[in-house]
DNA sequence: GATGAATGAGTGTTCATTCAT
DNA sequence: TATGAATGAACACTCATTCAT
């Protein structure tokens, strides 16, 4: 929720300040990110920051937004129309659909990466654990779909899985992308079709 | 490697500067860990700390040898004999030992925790990347054993699959702590043996 | 090289930052010297220091610079058709105006003569060893002229007369400041210029 | 001053001690030189320290006397009979004695060096001022002598020509020591010998 | 006589944020 | 709206010295 100041920014400088911070907290997590770089990075005077942003949170949540709104567009197409596609060969399009998404945004990624990872800490689950429990309940969304579509098992814990299901993704997203740049690309998709193939033979229904 | 200073120091001072560490690193990342505040709780002047370790990164160090040490002890029954059992038997084992250390030293566990996250970042690899490495070839190890003893295809990709169950290992552990609270803990167990079962469809030898 | 936001300041702020720190490095060593103090003369916040200086270093660079450029004002008349002289007027002059930028100035004087004590020491060698440098190099030129004028013998040992001089030159400006105070001022100047008869005789072509 | 319980150590301790404090004294000067390095290379305990010493300035103040002492001994052939020699022949031979035992005792010469230096300073000038002041009243000594002898002019400053004497002859020692290293060894004494040239040509009598 | 644990003020430096212009 | 100077608390770390054992 950055003000008005920031949106009525030229496109140019609002894209410069937008790509320092991105720099910034693909790099650092939360605590350790430095308004000072961002604003020096971004050309910017330091009390211009305040005016387009309440303070280092505020900008945080907004870089957190566009993260989860470009990470949706890449999630759409599959999810457009999730009753009529079984539940593993959605589950299937979402995984991939985040190691493309982090495979062309690595940057967002990252971030993505560091905020699970700051989740949990004192001060600051408000932004964090709001949109980790989105994920969350997305997969337990679909996972209820399987169900009814009589995909998948009904007696499994629903709230674990889902949470599993969450964390499978994420790890693939983020700790696997390092295997994408040692050119093992087409590896990391297939441990995908493997973990599908195992998965629907551990909650799939027989 | 702390001081011979702090090991000579009166056991509950010492249990007292070691109670304000954990508390320390099991809730900040490295880097956010404050030597100001670990003194405070430990009641000791900011010079003494210094007389007992070399600097931050010393007590850390330390902290994660006894994780590591301490961790062993949980998993040494079961790594006695490997080549006895089954390789989906002993990855049970392993991941049980590892869920039942995170539940007796959830504190430890949540170091562990933070030290994976803080790895691949700039200043702080060297502790743990080695320690890093050390987990992901045990994984390797078993993998190669579960190869030749033929309980696994042997088409699989064995960096990516050790690289894996690490992954997964410190996922159930570090994760699926919070379930312990809520006393789902059986589940998180279950759980277990549904990835068990899931891998063994998936990458064993049929 | 401090940075903008120090030329920006109020020139009496300005001023009484500056004064703080020649009072500081007049009477320190540069390892010695406190930022803190510094900032409590000067009057100003801890932070504010590092706005307009990089770092301690950065303000002694400054100041280094300022003694070079000042020194500079009251060697330049002399120097300006050095060919013209003879190379023991030369030098008589360098000299003279030596004592006299150190009787002007006397707290720049204390810093280079810090400045010179400190060089060869561990950590700071870069910026001392280049004004040091700077100034044998001098000396050396205006050998050589005199040598070519056959103002002096060619067969001296190029290197350590001019490092002579130089030491020569340093000691009279810092370590006879002191018989400034006392009035016998004059009595510096008859030092050079027995000093100079001296070498004539020494180094001088019969 | 060191205690008497310093004093009473077995020799090879005492040394040791020696030792240390001689390479921390002459690799720094007074303010940065380390208790506690020197307390670590000596391989004795932090408190035995302050039962020898009373502070670190005692230790200095007491290696100070030592070098005092030792260099006494390289001067005191030729000071033996000062009344015998020509003045110049006894200025030259201080200044040999001086060369040699710089060469002789780097690290002593070493202290000495900062000694000079960390001369007026606020904190410091008890023991320092004392033993420069010393060291200049032997060069008065020896020029009055000299005007006695009818070597030198009676029109001289004598306070001014004992301190410049004086610097020069730590100059020689300190600055030139340098040379030694690059094997230009002969050349320093060759310098010394112009210089009483032209000593001789400056304040000699006709 | 020997020890080494304890201390707290000191070091230089970075920080997010405020606010007058 | 834009600026950038000002701030003080926080950071990790070093120091000479004291003192109980």
């Amino acid at each position: 929720m950055p003000k008005d100041t920031f949106y009525n920014l030229a496109e140019e400088k609002r894209m410069k300040i937008y790509g320092a911070a991105l720099d910034e907290f693909s790099n650092h997590p939360f605590k350790q990110a430095s308004v000072n770089r961002i604003v020096k990075n971004a050309g910017i005077a330091k009390g211009s920051f305040y005016q387009y942003f309440k303070d280092k949170k505020d900008l945080y949540k907004y870089l957190i937004d566009e993260i989860y709104k470009k990470k949706i567009t890449y999630l759409t197409p599959t999810m457009k129309n999730p009753f009529d596609m079984n539940f593993f060969d959605l589950l299937r399009d979402i995984y991939a659909s985040g190691l493309k998404f982090a495979k062309d945004n690595p940057q967002l990624a990252k971030i993505g990466y560091h905020m699970l990872r700051d989740s949990g800490q004192e001060v600051f689950n408000e932004v964090i654990d709001e949109k980790k429990g989105e994920g969350i309940q997305i997969y337990k969304q679909i996972l209820e779909l399987g169900i009814k579509r009589g995909d998948i098992r009904s007696d499994i814990n629903l709230d674990m899985s889902a949470y599993f299901l969450f964390q499978l993704g994420n790890s693939l997203s983020n700790d696997f992308i390092e295997f994408f740049d040692t050119g093992e690309e087409k590896q990391v998709f297939n441990l995908v079709e493997g973990m599908i193939e195992m998965l629907k033979s551990g909650i799939g229904k027989k």
